[in-house]
DNA sequence: GGATGTTAGAGTTCTATGAC
DNA sequence: GTCATAGAACTCTAACATCC
């Protein structure tokens, strides 16, 4: 079962083959009526305007995940906030777009696979704002206990964009966790704390990459990786030569 | 010339507050 | 409960300076 079917994937299918279970060849006769039980079976599959929606929505998050490269469980995950929206008529007034990417949003968040808003418009139909202010209502709604994104979800994805190796990861993530002990985080957008991380981690394990470079992977400006890296190295005591 | 640092001004988002 | 407004925080762009 899968909830990122409209009908969870527990249908009936009748394939094209024209052969039974034994793989032999259905004869003439049958055909025909083979025919028509496909025909209504594809009536009955999406039979009215809610079902018509939610499997165009569902479509849509595949689409959109699939674009993202995320994994099965996020695309489950969705799939479940975007029908409780449906069965909380939260749709209503809202655009099926809109509300299908705050739920993949939402969706990433929950599973530690986090993707900016940027990320999430550039492969959707909808504006940053309104994918933005939707997935905040739809929030809000459904109650769902979502913790600020860790800037440390984001060190494999970015290291990897920067083709950078395993040791910078992980000195990345140990920078970030002692910011996050100092509360440097808090309150910082977290990719231009993860980029701080990185970029400062590059430059101990002698694989420096420069804050274009990194700006570039995490979607935000050099300056914001220069505010950032010199509190983190001010106030975690690091030692950075350039 | 490229990388980095500094600064100023502007835009965006969030939150608190008050009026209705 | 909703809406408008103000203020804070963060980030952005742009311009210019400095260093190697």
């Amino acid at each position: 079962m899968t909830y990122t079917i409209h009908d969870k994937g527990l249908s009936t299918m009748i394939d094209w083959r024209n052969r039974d279970s034994y793989g032999k060849s259905i004869s003439s006769k049958n055909r025909a009526q083979l025919y028509r039980l496909r025909k209504w079976q594809r009536r009955i599959r999406v039979s009215n305007a809610t079902e018509r929606n939610l499997a165009f929505a569902l479509s849509e998050l595949d689409r959109m995940a699939s674009a993202l490269g995320l994994p099965r469980t996020v695309r489950e995950t969705a799939a479940v906030v975007y029908r409780k929206a449906v069965d909380k008529n939260l749709i209503r007034g809202r655009s099926i777009e809109g509300v299908a990417a705050a739920a993949l949003y939402a969706a990433c968040r929950q599973c530690s696979v986090p993707r900016t808003l940027d990320e999430i418009e550039e492969v959707s139909r909808v504006s940053r704002k309104e994918i933005g202010r939707t997935y905040r209502f739809i929030s809000r709604e459904l109650a769902l206990k979502l913790m600020p994104t860790s800037p440390i979800d984001y060190v494999p994805r970015f290291c990897s964009g920067l083709n950078l190796k395993g040791e910078v990861q992980s000195k990345s993530v140990e920078i970030l966790r002692q910011a996050s002990e100092k509360e440097l985080t808090s309150g910082r957008g977290p990719t231009g704390v993860a980029a701080a991380a990185i970029y400062i981690a590059s430059i101990l394990c002698g694989e420096r990459r420069t804050q274009r470079e990194v700006a570039d992977v995490a979607g935000v400006t050099e300056v914001t990786i220069r505010n950032r890296y010199k509190e983190l190295a001010e106030e975690l005591d690091i030692e950075i030569i350039l």
